[in-house]
DNA sequence: ATGTCC
């Protein structure tokens, strides 16, 4: 067995899949806060990238019986990766990856479009393509039964989000296989209107819970009881919102095939392999022969045989992965590396000059403002990925490229 | 992460 079981007071064991990784004392406190919740079922599974988050743990799996907390999901509700295998390889790119950067960023509006009309349009559509339009008429009858009861959230980014990149953390990748196949990669998640949604329904939960929430460990872990009105209303817009993100993932691949169409030579395909997974979202599950609403906060399904995509930092190795079926682990996998460092403490710590070094042999940003990406800053992957060994098999090892930040 | 009556 490669975890360790901790047992908590008044609540449930916690299951740590993170031998030779370190744990913060303030995961570990935040851990054994969201234990105690009494409609935790089992155990709480946590994943060898493990950190500290709002409310509850990145890197952990949450599962529940009879309530849901909307705060454990989080904003970026149905963030997630997309991976898509090319019939390329590496001699078939330009010499010069500029190029490949620059019709990526053209063809995906990102966080460092200029904003269109006001702020609050950054990174949005100026005039939506036709594919968007399509795609958004097929996720606007669930909107409207959303809006219908709950109108603030029309006064939100949602069609002209659809196949935008965002901030942050979200990215978008050229990177090439064990044996020099080209694939694209990203990142992304539910934009402004799953930010909206999550939002709004953290709000509803503290306050349906206000004679109560001081009882609580801590004020973000508010719940839905089901049964209750905005439990199903908070389950219905959530699964939205989830859709939304899986498929502006699709919309931006699309478009990026489509700009690498623009400077590669070679005619190519690029949906061998293709995996899109959420690493942010709740949704039912059977585990131990009950339903169970199962919230993956920085976690990844791995069902035996199921795809799942674990990036590493810039400039670190990233892994398409098989589950095992792990079902201690409520077949889960981590999302990632980790952070094993602050954003702040990074900008503190590291120069331009240390990001050049550290992401010399990618095309990217290496400007001030990337510097808490840095490769540094994140746990050892190798670690990472031993911790996880029953969890997970490697099927491909990436390296980057290209990377496009948001 | 997003949006900006913080």
């Amino acid at each position: 067995m490669s975890y360790q079981v901790q047992d908590v007071t008044a609540g449930k064991p916690i299951k740590l899949w993170t031998e030779g990784v370190p744990v913060e004392d303030d995961a570990r406190k935040q851990l054994m806060n969201t234990a105690q919740m009494p409609f935790i079922f089992r155990h709480l599974a946590v994943m060898p990238d493990v950190h500290l988050g709002k409310g509850s743990t990145i890197g952990s799996v949450i599962p529940t019986q009879g309530a849901i907390i909307p705060a454990a999901v989080g904003v970026d509700i149905g963030c997630g990766m997309m991976a898509a295998r090319t019939t390329l390889t590496a001699a078939d790119l330009p010499d010069n990856l500029h190029g490949l950067r620059s019709a990526i960023e053209t063809a995906v509006p990102h966080g460092r479009t200029p904003p269109r009309q006001s702020r609050r349009d950054k990174g949005a559509w100026e005039n939506p393509p036709e594919a968007v339009d399509a795609m958004w008429a097929s996720l606007l009858p669930g909107f409207a039964r959303i809006t219908e009861k709950y109108p603030r959230l029309k006064n939100t980014n949602n069609h002209k989000h659809l196949g935008t990149l965002g901030t942050g953390n979200h990215f978008i990748e050229v990177c090439l296989d064990e044996a020099d196949h080209v694939w694209f990669m990203l990142h992304s998640g539910s934009r402004g209107v799953g930010n909206a949604i999550g939002n709004l329904f953290i709000e509803l939960a503290q306050a349906d819970m206000r004679q109560h929430i001081a009882n609580l460990p801590d004020k973000d872990l508010a719940y839905f009881e089901e049964g209750s009105e905005h439990f199903a209303d908070y389950v219905d817009a959530v699964g939205w919102a989830q859709d939304y993100a899986r498929r502006n993932r699709d919309v931006m691949m699309v478009n990026v095939v489509a700009a690498a169409r623009q400077v590669i030579a070679k005619p190519f395909t690029a949906d061998v392999e293709a995996v899109n997974c959420h690493h942010n979202y709740v949704q039912r599950e059977t585990h131990f022969g009950s339903e169970v609403l199962v919230t993956r906060k920085g976690a990844v399904s791995a069902r035996k045989g199921e795809l799942g995509i674990i990036p590493g930092s810039m400039g670190a190795r990233s892994y398409i992965v098989r589950g095992l079926g792990n079902e201690e682990a409520f077949c889960s996998c981590s999302h990632g590396a980790g952070r094993s460092m602050s954003r702040n403490e990074a900008r503190r710590r590291f120069t331009v000059d240390d990001q050049i070094k550290a992401t010399a042999h990618v095309e990217c940003r290496k400007d001030s403002e990337v510097i808490d990406e840095i490769p540094m800053a994140y746990k050892d992957i190798d670690a990472v990925m031993h911790a996880q060994r029953e969890l997970v098999e490697v099927v491909h090892t990436l390296r980057q490229v290209v990377c496009v930040k948001g």
